[in-house]
DNA sequence: GTTGAATTCGGGGAACTCCCTGATGCCCGT
DNA sequence: ACGGGCATCAGGGAGTTCCCCGAATTCAAC
């Protein structure tokens, strides 16, 4: 039987781009589209796919949040991620919230349908140009420089604050704390990433998706 | 005779889904890919195509840079730009830099052949979303808000400095001019663009095109 | 030829960032 | 139980930004 699949993706051209690409493909029917993650909730509720392509760059809802909440409704859809960026965070994020796919945009064509095919049997298809890095996370690989977002939970959200033009004063009203616990964050930071400059944590955490562009 | 048609995108899945789209198209052939600048610039060289499809956002060589090249060394060579971002000032420099036409990525696929048909009969061709945008500024809407970049050139320049991350004093250094000016014109941006703080100028930067993510 | 926008600079002071050092309590793993 | 990472805060001073003012050019435009 045919793996019913639901694309979402904002742009149109995008999209259409893959459904052409798989309607030649016997084993898969496109049954759905989506353009934002609302409508994408409401096609999966009402279609119940197999598998879902899913865009991560989407405006409203981005394609975590889509993610998180189709684990939690309906689990048994697979979810395929395709995003333009090699980014070991968005990687990791992905697959914790239970994505079974992590495809670059610059993936061979072919290879949307192999890593469809490895889904429809229970595998989990990462791009080549990935798996590298997060074998290397897997290894624990905390030397120095490379590995999974090497911020803790607390430097993660202040870095978010940052990013969103707060200052570190504005930041330590926000969450309460001293302004000097928040410049100790910001400089540990900046350290850890190796970025000295706001504008360039701010890019940082653009990439990383911790804020919208 | 069929359109020659050469499709320059970083990522071969969109690259891929564009060409199975206008694959069933009979008065377009595609002749060939390029996936950055560099070598689309070859690709040209070699093939001569009439028509180019651009992506702006590549790495390396940024889509303007090809445009403008082609422009010099192959000007009878149209280009279609395909831009995820309905920037003012993205299409403004577009056409400058003599693009045929501006499409977003979330057009109807159909549009794309209604712009490839258009552009062939001489004509130009924008998104219906940002025509309007276009015909605004046409009309010198430089009244209040809107329109392309409001930017003057040195409030630009100082712009992408802060954006990229100099500091007040560095960018005075870079420039020659004194702290004060750089100030000056810190402020005359952020009252223009009503954005008062460095990660808002930075993501504006970005959305603008006028810095790399 | 006056008006206006763009470019350039300055003074001064309040506010804030940046950098360094040092410290406490907590939890986790061996 | 001890080391280490994490979260939290402080003091102090140099350096910068930020915001208020004002003002000189130049150049194009009306």
């Amino acid at each position: 039987m045919a793996t019913r699949i639901v694309v979402v993706d904002d742009h149109r051209l995008v999209r259409a781009g893959i459904v052409a690409l798989l309607e030649d493909i016997p084993e898969v029917e496109i049954v759905g589209e989506a353009s934002d993650g609302t409508q994408a909730l409401k096609t999966i509720a009402e279609l119940e796919p197999d598998l879902l392509i899913l865009d991560l760059s989407m405006p409203e809802m981005s394609g975590f949040e889509v993610l998180e909440r189709i684990h939690e409704t309906h689990p048994r859809v697979k979810v395929i991620i395709l995003s333009m960026h090699d980014s070991a965070e968005h990687v990791h994020r992905a697959l914790k919230l239970g994505a079974s796919g992590y495809l670059l945009k610059d993936v061979l064509p072919d290879e949307l349908v192999l890593a469809i095919d490895a889904i429809k049997k229970g595998r989990t298809w990462l791009s080549s140009a990935i798996s590298k890095t997060v074998i290397d996370g897997y290894l624990g690989r905390n030397g120095e420089e490379g590995a999974l977002s090497p911020l803790t939970e607390r430097q993660n959200q202040v870095l978010k604050m940052i990013a969103e033009g707060q200052s570190t004063k504005q930041i330590s009203g926000h969450l309460n704390l001293s302004v000097k616990t928040i410049e100790t964050y910001r400089a540990q930071i900046m350290e850890k990433l190796d970025i000295h400059d706001i504008a360039g944590l701010v890019r940082y955490a653009i990439r990383q998706g911790i804020v919208p562009l």
